[in-house]
RNA sequence: GGGCCGGUGGUGAAACUGGUAUACACGCAGGUUUUAGGAACCUGUCCCGCAAGGGGUGAAGGUUCGAGUCCUUUCCGGCCCACCA
């Protein structure tokens, strides 16, 4: 074996060149072993290059990939990019350079980087959203939702600048009500959107949440979004209100209505006025006012409420502020029939989630496919005739009107209706960012078919997806949308199964060295290139895994990533100076199958830190027993290593006189006697506290009493005995 | 206001279904080696105590032979959603 230092730059770059030469890591469709979809959210590829954030989960799961293959799995691990949105049009519009320009370049910078960290993603599935043969499908769901009266135009209120005369998403407005770019205020108004109608799915995703291995925040998390709530919807004269507390409806001293603009958000004073109008409480035959207030959201229940200053806070501070009756009564729980025997009003229930706003009023997103006709209303645009491609535009600011500006697009947006043949008009909003990451899962199957979204047999093969990996910022609204959007089609026949995710699983945030957010204006960016250039990939990824729990938020620390060079460059010196011709030791044999069946487990359990904590473990044991680990044990050692640092591990592969990659290799599998601890201690204790440590063994109780220690504590006195075998014996004394 | 997640050494953190609290690493201190720097290696490092021993997982109670882990109350921090009736 050649000695000398580890070139971890010429054996990282080798190695990579040759994984992607050799096609290691593509996922075979059909195959006969068992399949294996692991799903981790793909990146908008920013111009600021690969975060060492998103590098952190997608090196964890890789290294459950590269387990999962060594296991014997066909293992899809793909790879894409979700690059329409806002970002690269703000981005374009500040450098003047065209947004279908940036895309290319920094997905060429994202893969390399990819590689460079020698993640084992199957390349040859690689999709991008904005790619005219991908948006094609998205605008192809678009149309079946149209289809299904799925769906629809409605008037909602968006934000608007009148400064910069420009419509803004949520995103854009500060809690302060002012918009992030030009600190002037926003209003809310109302302007004709696209909606989906993912609220008559509300139940079948409750529902969907039984089936499927979600942690239970996530689940949590989904149920109160959907927020499903039972009440009863109740008239007041012509004004129907709903509430859920039908039981306090003597108390009801007001009936409120939205008024035309709420307030901005955190702004929490209520204000509203009378409207003048007067109407009768079912149940006190009182006539009560009728107020506009600022605190009704008009999306929830049936838009007006029964204000109850008795029983809720806000209607209190309202009627207290505005004047109005406050009658104390006690909740009857018996007005939930009554009101039904009467007639005053029915049960009914009400969601939080409502239906979804789809269109943009922007640029760089997926044409809405739709032909607006003056004879015929909206009409969908023809299968045959997608994808609908976004124009080429040299300007595209807002258009100043709150249109989208495709607006400019003059011949463009000249066309003929598909049904009537006559003149008519483009849909010129586009979809918004999600359109094109609620499916693309489906997509990475059969990512060049023109013919279908994907194929039957392929779906049928790989779908569900066995394990989704993603921020927690993504289990609310990704995560529902895209399971709409699934079930939707898999009701029209179109993908095999109800639920796209088998199993879902978060992981942290990575902040600064100081604790903040990565971020420019903070200075405390880490650049994972500079990383790979200086320590190399392998301890790239070995830090990020071990710098925390895989779910929590863990801050960045440069020591502690020279910490983990220094666990790699003491591998490689010790594989150096070690001499394999020995035998190995039955310890020492034990110790690598523990370690490898350790590292096995912890990496099903999501549990990265504790797996290479295992390995530092298992190399300080070897370092002061080196003449005890032959070649067998070695090359167990290296094949545990695999998963976690590739490119260190193929090197020593070789260097033991292997042909073939180490990535290739079946994941050793140990007896478990051999695994198994046989030389347990056995802790002793007298009234809970550890007295004597002895060798577990069948007659262990009997050495207990007889210890010295344990005597001198007893004390002669009486005592009864616990005995946990395996763990532990304690003498209670009796008092 | 609601929901979710946390609180263990100087720091990041271990501790499987209640059973040796602080594994592994960072940092720090001392040492060996080196022309020097760096690197490498060795020793120590929760607190009090010379020791025997005692205390200790945000705080206070409780259950238990035994609690970081379970229960009750409470304090603090982070994230998400927020006038949702």
């Amino acid at each position: 074996m050649a000695e000398g230092k580890y070139d971890h730059q010429k054996s990282e770059e080798k190695w990579a060149r040759i994984w992607q030469e050799k096609d290691l890591y593509l996922a075979v469709d059909g195959d006969k072993k068992k399949k294996f979809y692991l799903l981790v959210e793909f990146p908008y590829p920013s111009g600021a290059g690969l975060h060492v954030g998103h590098a952190r989960s997608w090196l964890a799961m890789d290294a459950y990939a590269r387990k999962k293959r060594m296991e014997g799995y066909n293992v899809l691990y793909p790879m894409g990019w979700d690059a329409f949105g806002l970002p690269a049009e703000n981005y374009a519009l500040k450098t003047g350079v065209h947004p279908s320009q940036v895309v290319p370049k920094n997905i060429a910078t994202f893969r390399k980087q990819c590689q460079a960290l020698g993640l084992s993603f199957d390349w040859s599935r690689e999709i991008d959203t904005t790619d005219p043969q991908y948006y094609k499908w998205t605008q192809w769901i678009f149309v079946q939702l149209f289809k299904k009266g799925l769906a629809y135009q409605a008037e909602v209120p968006v934000n608007w600048c009148p400064a910069c005369k420009t419509n803004l998403a949520d995103e854009e407005v500060l809690a302060n009500g002012t918009h992030e770019r030009c600190g002037k205020p926003t209003q809310r108004r109302p302007q004709k959107q696209w909606l989906l109608k993912i609220t008559a799915y509300a139940d079948k995703l409750l529902e969907g949440l039984g089936t499927v291995d979600y942690s239970e925040d996530v689940k949590r998390q989904q149920i109160n979004w959907i927020g499903k709530k039972e009440g009863m919807k109740i008239r007041f004269d012509d004004v129907e209100v709903f509430t859920t507390r039908p039981d306090t409806l003597a108390g009801a001293t007001f009936v409120a209505i939205p008024a035309e603009q709420s307030n901005q958000q955190g702004d929490k004073t209520k204000w509203g006025e009378f409207t003048g109008k007067y109407v009768t409480n079912p149940l006190t035959k009182k006539k009560i006012p009728v107020w506009r207030a600022n605190y009704v959201t008009a999306q929830y229940g049936s838009g007006a409420i029964m204000g109850v200053p008795a029983h809720d806070l806000r209607d209190l501070e309202f009627a207290t502020k505005y004047e109005i009756e406050i009658v104390e009564m006690e909740p009857d729980p018996g007005l939930w029939g009554k009101i039904e025997m009467e007639g005053w009003g029915f049960k009914a229930v009400s969601y939080h989630l409502h239906d979804w706003v789809f269109s943009r009023q922007h640029y760089w997103g997926e044409p809405i496919p739709i032909v607006h006709c003056s004879k015929c209303g909206p009409v969908m645009v023809p299968e045959s005739q997608l994808p609908v491609e976004l124009p080429y535009l040299e300007k595209y600011e807002p258009s100043g009107t709150g249109g989208s500006p495709l607006v400019k697009a003059e011949e463009w947006v000249k066309t003929k209706c598909p049904k009537c043949g006559g003149q008519a008009k483009r849909e010129t909003d586009t979809m918004p960012n999600w359109a094109g990451s609620n499916w693309y899962f489906i997509r990475y199957l059969d990512n060049k078919n023109e013919r279908k979204l994907a194929s039957k047999g392929k779906m049928k093969y790989w779908l569900p997806v066995d394990m989704y990996q993603g921020g927690a910022e993504h289990i609310t609204l990704h995560l529902l949308y895209s399971r709409f959007i699934y079930r939707f089609l898999h009701e029209i026949g179109v993908v095999p199964t109800a639920e796209p995710y088998m199993k879902r699983r978060t992981h942290g945030i990575v902040l600064g060295a100081d604790g903040r957010k990565m971020s420019k204006s903070f200075g405390n960016v880490i650049n994972p290139d500079e990383i790979v250039r200086k320590y190399g990939a392998d301890t790239l990824r070995l830090y990020e895994m071990f710098m925390g729990p895989f779910g929590q938020t863990v801050a960045w620390s440069d020591t502690a990533v020279e910490g983990i060079y220094r666990f790699l460059k003491r591998v490689w010196r010790l594989a150096q100076s070690s001499k394999f011709k020995v035998q190995s030791s039955s310890e020492a044999k034990r110790r690598a199958a523990r370690l490898v069946t350790k590292i096995g487990t912890d990496i099903e359990a999501l549990k990265f830190n504790t797996m290479v904590a295992a390995a530092m473990e298992y190399v300080n044991w070897w370092q002061e027993h080196q003449g005890k680990v032959g070649q067998d044990v070695m090359e167990d050692f290296i094949l545990g290593l695999a998963p976690m640092a590739p490119f260190l591990a193929e090197e020593l592969w070789h260097k033991l006189g292997h042909k073939d990659s180490v990535h290739m290799q079946p994941w050793p599998e140990y007896d478990a006697r051999l695994v198994a601890d046989e030389r347990k201690i056995m802790v002793v204790q007298v009234n809970g506290k550890v007295r004597d440590r002895l060798e577990n063994g069948p007659d262990v109780q009997q050495r207990a009493r007889q210890s010295d220690k344990v005597k001198k504590y007893l004390g002669g006195a009486k005592y009864r005995t616990i005995y946990v075998p395996g763990k532990i014996i304690n003498f209670v004394c009796l008092t």
